[in-house]
DNA sequence: GACTTTTTTATGTAGCTACATATTAATGAG
DNA sequence: CTCATTAATATGTAGCTACATAAAAAAGTC
Protein backbone atom coordinates (compact mmCIF):
# COMPACT_ATOMS: atom_id res chain seq x y z
CA UNK A 1 0.00 0.00 0.00
CA UNK A 2 1.29 3.46 -1.14
CA UNK A 3 1.34 6.32 1.09
CA UNK A 4 -0.77 8.25 -1.11
CA UNK A 5 -3.73 5.60 -0.53
CA UNK A 6 -3.45 5.63 2.87
CA UNK A 7 -3.46 9.48 3.72
CA UNK A 8 -5.50 9.81 0.75
CA UNK A 9 -3.68 12.50 -0.21
CA UNK A 10 -1.26 12.04 -2.69
CA UNK A 11 2.22 13.11 -2.15
CA UNK A 12 3.56 15.33 -4.96
CA UNK A 13 6.74 13.96 -6.41
CA UNK A 14 9.07 16.78 -8.16
CA UNK A 15 8.18 14.87 -11.42
CA UNK A 16 4.86 15.89 -10.71
CA UNK A 17 5.98 19.63 -9.94
CA UNK A 18 8.14 19.24 -13.25
CA UNK A 19 5.25 18.19 -15.29
CA UNK A 20 3.33 20.60 -13.91
CA UNK A 21 5.41 23.74 -14.53
CA UNK A 22 6.10 22.28 -18.24
CA UNK A 23 2.39 22.51 -18.92
CA UNK A 24 2.26 25.94 -18.01
CA UNK A 25 4.72 26.26 -20.26
CA UNK A 26 3.41 24.28 -22.69
CA UNK A 27 -0.21 26.12 -22.30
CA UNK A 28 1.39 29.54 -22.87
CA UNK A 29 0.17 30.68 -19.03
CA UNK A 30 4.39 31.10 -18.68
CA UNK A 31 5.06 32.08 -22.42
CA UNK A 32 8.76 32.36 -23.71
CA UNK A 33 10.92 34.70 -21.72
CA UNK A 34 8.74 35.30 -19.21
CA UNK A 35 10.12 35.05 -15.49
CA UNK A 36 8.62 32.45 -12.68
CA UNK A 37 7.67 33.10 -9.70
CA UNK A 38 10.55 31.78 -6.79
CA UNK A 39 10.69 28.45 -5.80
CA UNK A 40 9.19 29.13 -2.85
CA UNK A 41 6.48 31.06 -4.16
CA UNK A 42 5.56 27.84 -6.35
CA UNK A 43 6.34 25.43 -3.46
CA UNK A 44 3.47 27.07 -0.92
CA UNK A 45 0.92 27.27 -4.27
CA UNK A 46 1.34 23.50 -4.88
CA UNK A 47 2.19 22.13 -1.88
CA UNK A 48 5.56 20.49 -2.00
CA UNK A 49 9.05 21.57 -0.27
CA UNK A 50 11.29 24.03 -1.72
CA UNK A 51 13.64 20.99 -2.04
CA UNK A 52 11.10 19.19 -4.68
CA UNK A 53 10.86 22.45 -6.57
CA UNK A 54 14.61 22.88 -7.04
CA UNK A 55 14.53 19.35 -8.18
CA UNK A 56 12.09 19.68 -10.60
CA UNK A 57 13.33 22.94 -11.52
CA UNK A 58 16.81 21.48 -12.04
CA UNK A 59 15.55 19.10 -14.92
CA UNK A 60 13.66 21.22 -16.86
CA UNK A 61 16.63 23.46 -16.74
CA UNK A 62 18.79 20.53 -18.20
CA UNK A 63 16.02 20.48 -20.83
CA UNK A 64 16.30 23.45 -21.53
CA UNK A 65 12.85 24.98 -20.95
CA UNK A 66 14.05 27.33 -18.48
CA UNK A 67 17.10 29.25 -17.61
CA UNK A 68 17.50 29.60 -14.01
CA UNK A 69 20.30 32.51 -12.48
CA UNK A 70 21.27 32.89 -9.15
CA UNK A 71 19.46 36.15 -7.65
CA UNK A 72 17.96 36.66 -10.85
CA UNK A 73 15.20 34.04 -10.88
CA UNK A 74 13.95 31.32 -13.36
CA UNK A 75 12.61 32.23 -16.94
CA UNK A 76 10.97 30.64 -19.59
CA UNK A 77 14.02 30.08 -22.10
CA UNK A 78 13.13 32.85 -24.45
CA UNK A 79 15.08 31.23 -27.81
CA UNK A 80 13.64 27.94 -27.69
CA UNK A 81 16.49 25.23 -28.92
CA UNK A 82 15.68 21.65 -29.98
CA UNK A 83 17.82 19.66 -27.71
CA UNK A 84 18.17 16.04 -27.98
CA UNK A 85 20.22 13.53 -26.70
CA UNK A 86 21.98 10.83 -29.02
CA UNK A 87 23.42 7.44 -27.99
CA UNK A 88 25.56 5.79 -30.45
CA UNK A 89 26.39 2.61 -29.38
CA UNK A 90 29.48 0.21 -30.51
CA UNK A 91 28.84 -1.04 -33.92
CA UNK A 92 28.93 -4.94 -33.20
CA UNK A 93 25.98 -3.59 -30.29
CA UNK A 94 23.83 -1.74 -33.43
CA UNK A 95 23.72 -4.53 -36.11
CA UNK A 96 23.12 -7.17 -33.26
CA UNK A 97 20.28 -4.98 -32.57
CA UNK A 98 18.79 -4.74 -35.63
CA UNK A 99 18.91 -8.66 -35.87
CA UNK A 100 21.83 -9.27 -38.02
CA UNK A 101 24.98 -10.69 -37.92
CA UNK A 102 27.74 -9.05 -37.33
CA UNK A 103 31.22 -9.12 -38.91
CA UNK A 104 34.44 -6.96 -39.17
CA UNK A 105 37.17 -6.57 -41.70
CA UNK A 106 40.50 -4.49 -41.21
CA UNK A 107 41.40 -3.63 -44.71
CA UNK A 108 45.12 -1.97 -43.58
CA UNK A 109 47.25 -0.54 -40.17
CA UNK A 110 50.32 0.62 -40.23
CA UNK A 111 52.02 3.69 -38.56
CA UNK A 112 51.50 6.90 -39.83
CA UNK A 113 52.38 10.61 -39.84
CA UNK A 114 48.79 12.39 -38.93
CA UNK A 115 47.88 14.42 -42.27
CA UNK A 116 47.39 17.77 -41.12
CA UNK A 117 43.12 17.06 -41.51
CA UNK A 118 43.80 14.53 -38.75
CA UNK A 119 46.42 16.80 -36.43
CA UNK A 120 43.42 19.23 -37.02
CA UNK A 121 41.01 17.37 -35.51
CA UNK A 122 42.87 16.85 -32.74
CA UNK A 123 44.04 20.42 -32.29
CA UNK A 124 47.64 18.98 -32.11
CA UNK A 125 50.73 21.51 -32.72
CA UNK A 126 52.69 19.34 -34.51
CA UNK A 127 51.86 16.16 -36.93
CA UNK A 128 53.00 12.98 -34.71
CA UNK A 129 52.96 8.87 -35.68
CA UNK A 130 49.97 6.91 -34.63
CA UNK A 131 48.43 4.04 -35.62
CA UNK A 132 46.25 3.78 -38.71
CA UNK A 133 43.70 1.62 -39.02
CA UNK A 134 41.10 1.17 -41.80
CA UNK A 135 38.60 -1.52 -41.32
CA UNK A 136 34.86 -2.53 -42.64
CA UNK A 137 31.74 -3.66 -39.84
CA UNK A 138 29.58 -6.04 -41.49
CA UNK A 139 26.13 -6.71 -41.16
CA UNK A 140 24.83 -10.27 -42.61
CA UNK A 141 28.26 -10.16 -45.04
CA UNK A 142 27.19 -6.89 -45.86
CA UNK A 143 29.51 -3.72 -45.45
CA UNK A 144 27.79 -1.38 -43.06
CA UNK A 145 30.19 0.91 -41.81
CA UNK A 146 33.53 1.91 -43.20
CA UNK A 147 35.94 3.51 -40.24
CA UNK A 148 38.88 5.66 -40.77
CA UNK A 149 40.94 5.46 -37.49
CA UNK A 150 44.03 6.51 -36.22
CA UNK A 151 44.76 6.16 -32.32
CA UNK A 152 47.59 8.13 -30.30
CA UNK A 153 50.10 5.88 -29.88
CA UNK A 154 51.54 8.42 -27.46
CA UNK A 155 48.47 8.04 -25.49
CA UNK A 156 48.13 4.42 -26.23
CA UNK A 157 50.99 2.35 -26.30
CA UNK A 158 49.57 -1.13 -25.18
CA UNK A 159 47.21 -1.26 -28.67
CA UNK A 160 50.52 -1.85 -30.59
CA UNK A 161 49.90 -5.43 -29.14
CA UNK A 162 46.60 -5.81 -29.77
CA UNK A 163 45.54 -8.13 -32.73
CA UNK A 164 43.29 -5.86 -34.61
CA UNK A 165 42.09 -7.90 -36.94
CA UNK A 166 40.00 -9.80 -35.26
CA UNK A 167 38.47 -7.25 -33.21
CA UNK A 168 37.72 -4.06 -33.83
CA UNK A 169 39.62 -0.99 -32.16
CA UNK A 170 36.78 0.74 -31.59
CA UNK A 171 35.59 -2.49 -28.70
CA UNK A 172 39.13 -2.69 -27.33
CA UNK A 173 39.03 1.43 -26.97
CA UNK A 174 35.83 1.53 -25.17
CA UNK A 175 36.52 -0.89 -22.60
CA UNK A 176 40.27 -0.21 -22.31
CA UNK A 177 40.64 3.28 -22.68
CA UNK A 178 37.71 5.33 -21.40
CA UNK A 179 37.50 9.35 -22.57
CA UNK A 180 36.85 12.39 -20.61
CA UNK A 181 36.12 14.71 -23.71
CA UNK A 182 34.51 14.03 -27.15
CA UNK A 183 33.54 16.15 -30.15
CA UNK A 184 30.92 14.85 -32.72
CA UNK A 185 30.09 15.76 -35.96
CA UNK A 186 27.94 14.56 -38.30
CA UNK A 187 27.79 15.22 -42.18
CA UNK A 188 27.31 14.59 -45.79
CA UNK A 189 29.94 13.19 -48.43
CA UNK A 190 29.70 11.47 -51.93
CA UNK A 191 31.11 8.15 -52.37
CA UNK A 192 34.68 8.63 -53.44
CA UNK A 193 36.08 5.51 -55.83
CA UNK A 194 37.68 4.28 -53.14
CA UNK A 195 34.89 4.20 -50.48
CA UNK A 196 32.73 2.84 -53.09
CA UNK A 197 34.62 0.04 -54.09
CA UNK A 198 34.90 -1.07 -50.38
CA UNK A 199 31.49 -0.30 -49.30
CA UNK A 200 30.55 -1.95 -52.84
CA UNK A 201 28.04 0.97 -54.28
CA UNK A 202 28.41 3.60 -56.67
CA UNK A 203 30.76 6.38 -56.99
CA UNK A 204 28.70 9.70 -55.83
CA UNK A 205 26.27 7.98 -53.42
CA UNK A 206 25.20 10.55 -50.42
CA UNK A 207 26.60 8.91 -47.03
CA UNK A 208 26.25 9.76 -43.50
CA UNK A 209 29.53 10.52 -42.13
CA UNK A 210 29.93 10.21 -37.78
CA UNK A 211 32.97 11.93 -36.97
CA UNK A 212 34.27 11.30 -33.28
CA UNK A 213 37.46 12.20 -31.35
CA UNK A 214 38.49 11.49 -28.56
CA UNK A 215 40.40 12.89 -25.12
CA UNK A 216 41.46 11.78 -21.96
CA UNK A 217 42.75 15.23 -20.12
CA UNK A 218 44.34 16.79 -22.98
CA UNK A 219 46.02 13.64 -24.38
CA UNK A 220 44.29 12.79 -27.88
CA UNK A 221 43.02 8.69 -28.18
CA UNK A 222 41.18 8.45 -31.46
CA UNK A 223 39.70 9.72 -34.60
CA UNK A 224 37.34 7.95 -36.71
CA UNK A 225 35.51 8.80 -39.28
CA UNK A 226 33.01 6.42 -39.98
CA UNK A 227 31.26 6.37 -43.43
CA UNK A 228 27.86 4.45 -43.16
CA UNK A 229 26.05 3.39 -45.97
CA UNK A 230 23.32 4.43 -47.79
CA UNK A 231 19.88 4.57 -45.80
CA UNK A 232 21.57 4.88 -42.48
CA UNK A 233 19.93 6.95 -40.18
CA UNK A 234 20.95 8.46 -36.79
CA UNK A 235 18.13 8.74 -34.53
CA UNK A 236 17.37 10.02 -30.88
CA UNK A 237 16.55 8.26 -28.09
CA UNK A 238 13.91 10.33 -26.49
CA UNK B 1 35.41 34.31 2.54
CA UNK B 2 34.53 30.78 1.62
CA UNK B 3 33.36 28.55 4.04
CA UNK B 4 36.72 26.54 2.95
CA UNK B 5 38.78 28.77 3.68
CA UNK B 6 37.44 29.49 7.12
CA UNK B 7 37.44 26.33 8.40
CA UNK B 8 40.46 25.50 6.28
CA UNK B 9 38.80 22.05 5.03
CA UNK B 10 36.89 22.47 1.70
CA UNK B 11 33.28 20.90 2.43
CA UNK B 12 33.14 18.30 -0.80
CA UNK B 13 30.55 19.20 -3.69
CA UNK B 14 28.80 16.46 -5.28
CA UNK B 15 30.54 17.55 -8.32
CA UNK B 16 33.75 16.60 -6.56
CA UNK B 17 32.29 12.89 -5.91
CA UNK B 18 30.89 12.82 -8.79
CA UNK B 19 34.25 13.16 -10.36
CA UNK B 20 36.30 10.81 -7.62
CA UNK B 21 34.46 8.58 -8.90
CA UNK B 22 34.30 9.47 -12.92
CA UNK B 23 38.06 9.11 -12.17
CA UNK B 24 38.15 5.83 -10.52
CA UNK B 25 36.10 4.94 -13.55
CA UNK B 26 38.92 6.63 -16.03
CA UNK B 27 41.46 4.57 -13.84
CA UNK B 28 39.74 1.67 -14.70
CA UNK B 29 39.85 1.09 -10.68
CA UNK B 30 36.05 0.09 -11.35
CA UNK B 31 36.04 -1.25 -14.38
CA UNK B 32 33.03 -2.04 -16.81
CA UNK B 33 30.53 -4.07 -15.34
CA UNK B 34 31.85 -4.21 -11.94
CA UNK B 35 29.66 -3.36 -9.35
CA UNK B 36 30.71 -0.10 -7.10
CA UNK B 37 30.09 -0.13 -3.00
CA UNK B 38 27.11 0.94 -1.47
CA UNK B 39 26.08 4.87 -1.30
CA UNK B 40 26.45 4.88 1.85
CA UNK B 41 30.13 3.40 2.21
CA UNK B 42 31.27 5.51 -0.19
CA UNK B 43 29.59 8.21 0.96
CA UNK B 44 31.53 7.25 4.51
CA UNK B 45 35.01 6.88 2.62
CA UNK B 46 34.98 9.86 1.15
CA UNK B 47 33.15 11.54 4.17
CA UNK B 48 30.12 13.03 3.21
CA UNK B 49 26.29 12.33 3.42
CA UNK B 50 24.26 9.55 1.39
CA UNK B 51 22.71 12.47 -0.37
CA UNK B 52 25.65 13.76 -1.75
CA UNK B 53 26.75 10.75 -3.15
CA UNK B 54 23.53 9.77 -4.84
CA UNK B 55 23.53 13.27 -6.47
CA UNK B 56 26.51 12.25 -7.98
CA UNK B 57 25.72 8.89 -8.84
CA UNK B 58 22.33 10.24 -10.78
CA UNK B 59 24.51 12.55 -12.57
CA UNK B 60 27.41 9.21 -13.26
CA UNK B 61 23.82 7.73 -14.39
CA UNK B 62 22.34 10.34 -16.75
CA UNK B 63 25.54 10.52 -18.41
CA UNK B 64 25.53 6.34 -18.78
CA UNK B 65 28.85 6.01 -17.02
CA UNK B 66 27.16 3.70 -14.45
CA UNK B 67 23.61 2.31 -13.98
CA UNK B 68 21.39 1.99 -10.99
CA UNK B 69 19.39 -0.18 -9.94
CA UNK B 70 17.55 -0.57 -6.78
CA UNK B 71 18.89 -3.21 -4.49
CA UNK B 72 20.49 -4.24 -6.93
CA UNK B 73 22.90 -1.64 -6.91
CA UNK B 74 25.64 0.64 -8.88
CA UNK B 75 27.59 -1.16 -11.76
CA UNK B 76 29.91 0.39 -14.18
CA UNK B 77 28.20 0.36 -17.43
CA UNK B 78 29.27 -2.54 -19.28
CA UNK B 79 28.21 -1.82 -23.31
CA UNK B 80 29.79 1.76 -23.02
CA UNK B 81 27.88 4.37 -25.22
CA UNK B 82 28.84 7.25 -26.45
CA UNK B 83 26.17 9.51 -25.51
CA UNK B 84 26.26 12.98 -26.66
CA UNK B 85 23.40 15.89 -26.25
CA UNK B 86 22.80 18.16 -29.40
CA UNK B 87 21.23 21.48 -29.39
CA UNK B 88 19.66 22.71 -32.84
CA UNK B 89 19.21 26.15 -32.98
CA UNK B 90 16.23 28.13 -35.13
CA UNK B 91 18.10 28.34 -38.16
CA UNK B 92 18.06 32.38 -38.16
CA UNK B 93 20.03 32.33 -34.99
CA UNK B 94 22.46 29.78 -36.69
CA UNK B 95 22.74 31.52 -39.63
CA UNK B 96 23.42 34.91 -37.75
CA UNK B 97 25.84 32.89 -35.13
CA UNK B 98 27.96 32.74 -38.17
CA UNK B 99 28.14 36.23 -38.77
CA UNK B 100 25.76 36.32 -41.58
CA UNK B 101 22.71 38.01 -42.99
CA UNK B 102 19.57 35.83 -42.53
CA UNK B 103 17.05 35.81 -44.96
CA UNK B 104 14.06 33.39 -45.03
CA UNK B 105 11.80 33.08 -48.82
CA UNK B 106 8.51 31.12 -49.07
CA UNK B 107 8.88 29.07 -51.91
CA UNK B 108 5.35 27.55 -51.58
CA UNK B 109 2.32 27.02 -49.19
CA UNK B 110 -0.92 25.64 -49.36
CA UNK B 111 -3.40 22.71 -48.06
CA UNK B 112 -3.15 19.45 -49.39
CA UNK B 113 -3.46 16.08 -48.53
CA UNK B 114 -0.26 14.20 -46.75
CA UNK B 115 1.34 12.25 -48.83
CA UNK B 116 2.09 8.46 -47.03
CA UNK B 117 5.48 9.14 -46.17
CA UNK B 118 4.16 12.01 -44.20
CA UNK B 119 0.97 10.50 -42.34
CA UNK B 120 3.71 7.85 -41.82
CA UNK B 121 6.10 10.05 -40.09
CA UNK B 122 3.28 11.51 -37.55
CA UNK B 123 2.03 7.86 -37.29
CA UNK B 124 -1.39 8.96 -38.73
CA UNK B 125 -4.12 6.55 -39.08
CA UNK B 126 -5.81 8.40 -42.47
CA UNK B 127 -3.61 10.94 -44.45
CA UNK B 128 -4.99 14.28 -43.33
CA UNK B 129 -5.36 17.88 -45.09
CA UNK B 130 -2.16 19.75 -43.58
CA UNK B 131 -0.52 22.82 -44.80
CA UNK B 132 2.11 22.60 -47.05
CA UNK B 133 5.30 24.68 -46.79
CA UNK B 134 7.99 24.68 -49.29
CA UNK B 135 10.68 27.66 -47.49
CA UNK B 136 14.19 28.53 -48.47
CA UNK B 137 16.77 29.63 -45.23
CA UNK B 138 19.49 32.01 -47.00
CA UNK B 139 22.80 32.85 -45.21
CA UNK B 140 24.50 36.36 -46.95
CA UNK B 141 21.69 35.73 -49.64
CA UNK B 142 23.16 32.02 -50.81
CA UNK B 143 21.06 29.40 -49.85
CA UNK B 144 21.41 28.03 -46.82
CA UNK B 145 18.44 25.43 -45.82
CA UNK B 146 15.58 24.34 -47.84
CA UNK B 147 13.05 23.30 -45.33
CA UNK B 148 9.59 21.26 -47.03
CA UNK B 149 6.94 21.36 -43.97
CA UNK B 150 3.78 20.11 -43.13
CA UNK B 151 1.57 21.66 -40.35
CA UNK B 152 -1.15 19.59 -38.75
CA UNK B 153 -4.34 22.57 -39.14
CA UNK B 154 -5.98 20.14 -36.91
CA UNK B 155 -3.53 20.83 -34.13
CA UNK B 156 -2.86 24.32 -35.38
CA UNK B 157 -5.75 26.25 -37.05
CA UNK B 158 -4.24 29.38 -36.00
CA UNK B 159 -1.51 29.30 -38.64
CA UNK B 160 -3.95 29.76 -41.50
CA UNK B 161 -3.66 33.27 -40.57
CA UNK B 162 -0.30 33.69 -39.81
CA UNK B 163 1.91 35.05 -42.89
CA UNK B 164 4.49 32.86 -43.24
CA UNK B 165 5.81 34.86 -46.57
CA UNK B 166 8.01 36.89 -44.41
CA UNK B 167 8.34 34.96 -41.05
CA UNK B 168 9.45 31.06 -40.87
CA UNK B 169 6.89 29.04 -39.72
CA UNK B 170 9.85 27.21 -37.38
CA UNK B 171 9.96 30.37 -35.50
CA UNK B 172 6.63 31.04 -35.14
CA UNK B 173 6.01 27.63 -34.10
CA UNK B 174 8.44 27.31 -31.31
CA UNK B 175 6.88 30.59 -29.67
CA UNK B 176 3.62 29.53 -30.15
CA UNK B 177 3.62 25.76 -30.46
CA UNK B 178 5.41 24.30 -27.70
CA UNK B 179 5.62 20.48 -28.04
CA UNK B 180 5.90 17.26 -25.87
CA UNK B 181 7.71 14.89 -28.11
CA UNK B 182 9.82 14.96 -30.53
CA UNK B 183 11.47 12.57 -33.20
CA UNK B 184 14.97 13.78 -34.71
CA UNK B 185 16.90 11.96 -37.45
CA UNK B 186 19.58 12.47 -39.29
CA UNK B 187 20.90 10.96 -43.08
CA UNK B 188 22.29 11.53 -46.36
CA UNK B 189 20.58 12.40 -49.53
CA UNK B 190 21.43 12.66 -53.49
CA UNK B 191 20.14 16.40 -54.13
CA UNK B 192 17.32 16.05 -56.76
CA UNK B 193 17.10 17.97 -59.62
CA UNK B 194 14.44 20.39 -57.85
CA UNK B 195 16.75 20.39 -54.69
CA UNK B 196 19.56 20.92 -57.03
CA UNK B 197 17.95 23.96 -58.27
CA UNK B 198 16.64 25.54 -55.16
CA UNK B 199 19.95 25.39 -53.38
CA UNK B 200 21.99 26.25 -56.75
CA UNK B 201 24.07 23.46 -56.53
CA UNK B 202 24.61 20.16 -59.13
CA UNK B 203 22.19 17.17 -58.75
CA UNK B 204 23.64 14.46 -56.94
CA UNK B 205 25.64 16.88 -54.24
CA UNK B 206 25.37 14.89 -51.05
CA UNK B 207 23.83 16.79 -48.64
CA UNK B 208 22.50 16.44 -44.62
CA UNK B 209 19.20 16.12 -44.17
CA UNK B 210 17.57 16.71 -40.53
CA UNK B 211 14.15 15.34 -40.37
CA UNK B 212 12.07 16.68 -37.21
CA UNK B 213 8.59 15.83 -36.66
CA UNK B 214 6.92 16.97 -32.64
CA UNK B 215 3.49 16.48 -31.34
CA UNK B 216 1.79 17.88 -28.33
CA UNK B 217 0.29 14.80 -26.54
CA UNK B 218 -0.83 12.46 -29.15
CA UNK B 219 -1.55 15.39 -31.71
CA UNK B 220 0.68 16.32 -34.31
CA UNK B 221 2.17 19.55 -34.96
CA UNK B 222 4.28 19.68 -37.44
CA UNK B 223 6.83 17.49 -39.14
CA UNK B 224 9.86 19.15 -41.67
CA UNK B 225 12.78 17.62 -43.56
CA UNK B 226 15.38 20.34 -43.49
CA UNK B 227 18.00 19.67 -46.22
CA UNK B 228 21.28 21.31 -45.48
CA UNK B 229 23.86 23.03 -48.04
CA UNK B 230 27.33 21.05 -48.93
CA UNK B 231 29.84 21.58 -45.97
CA UNK B 232 27.07 21.55 -43.28
CA UNK B 233 27.98 19.90 -40.13
CA UNK B 234 26.25 19.03 -37.11
CA UNK B 235 28.36 19.08 -34.23
CA UNK B 236 27.84 18.08 -30.16
CA UNK B 237 27.90 21.11 -27.66
CA UNK B 238 30.07 19.18 -25.02
C1' DG C 1 26.45 61.81 -12.68
C1' DA C 2 29.75 58.01 -12.68
C1' DC C 3 31.75 54.82 -9.93
C1' DT C 4 32.35 51.78 -5.92
C1' DT C 5 30.69 49.38 -1.97
C1' DT C 6 27.17 47.22 0.63
C1' DT C 7 22.94 44.92 1.14
C1' DT C 8 19.42 42.12 -0.41
C1' DT C 9 17.62 38.13 -2.47
C1' DA C 10 16.74 33.92 -5.37
C1' DT C 11 18.93 29.95 -6.51
C1' DG C 12 22.47 26.27 -5.26
C1' DT C 13 24.19 22.92 -2.10
C1' DA C 14 25.28 19.83 2.13
C1' DG C 15 23.54 17.29 5.65
C1' DC C 16 20.07 15.08 8.16
C1' DT C 17 15.75 12.08 8.95
C1' DA C 18 12.11 9.33 7.55
C1' DC C 19 9.93 6.65 4.51
C1' DA C 20 9.01 4.48 -0.41
C1' DT C 21 10.07 1.12 -3.73
C1' DA C 22 12.10 -2.43 -6.23
C1' DT C 23 14.71 -6.38 -6.04
C1' DT C 24 17.24 -9.91 -4.32
C1' DA C 25 17.82 -13.28 -0.82
C1' DA C 26 15.98 -16.11 2.64
C1' DT C 27 12.31 -18.74 4.32
C1' DG C 28 8.50 -21.80 4.41
C1' DA C 29 4.70 -24.75 2.48
C1' DG C 30 3.42 -28.47 -0.32
C1' DC D 1 12.61 -29.87 -5.24
C1' DT D 2 9.50 -26.19 -6.72
C1' DC D 3 6.90 -22.45 -5.94
C1' DA D 4 5.05 -18.91 -3.16
C1' DT D 5 5.74 -15.89 0.71
C1' DT D 6 8.44 -13.01 3.59
C1' DA D 7 12.39 -10.51 5.03
C1' DA D 8 16.36 -7.85 4.03
C1' DT D 9 18.60 -4.20 1.60
C1' DA D 10 20.28 -0.55 -1.76
C1' DT D 11 18.58 3.06 -4.15
C1' DG D 12 14.96 6.82 -4.65
C1' DT D 13 12.44 10.57 -2.78
C1' DA D 14 10.22 14.32 0.32
C1' DG D 15 10.89 17.49 3.70
C1' DC D 16 13.52 20.21 6.69
C1' DT D 17 17.52 23.41 8.21
C1' DA D 18 21.48 25.97 7.48
C1' DC D 19 24.53 28.14 4.83
C1' DA D 20 26.97 29.43 0.13
C1' DT D 21 27.02 32.11 -3.91
C1' DA D 22 26.05 35.08 -7.58
C1' DA D 23 23.89 38.88 -9.19
C1' DA D 24 20.78 42.58 -8.87
C1' DA D 25 19.42 46.52 -6.29
C1' DA D 26 20.38 49.99 -3.07
C1' DA D 27 23.30 53.02 -0.78
C1' DG D 28 27.41 55.71 -0.50
C1' DT D 29 31.36 58.29 -2.24
C1' DC D 30 33.89 61.30 -5.07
Amino acid sequence: MTQASKTGKARRSWQDIRDEIHRRVLSRRYKPGDKLPRDEDIAEELGCARSTVQRAMQDLNDAGIVERKRKGGTQVRPDPVTRATLDIPITRVEVEARGARYGYQMLASGRETTPAPVAAAFGLAAPEEMLHIEALHLADEAPFILEDRWVSLATCPEIANVDLSVKSANEWLVMHKPYDRMDLRFYAVNASGAMAARLKLREGAALLVIERSTWIGDAPITTVRSVTTPGYQLLTGS
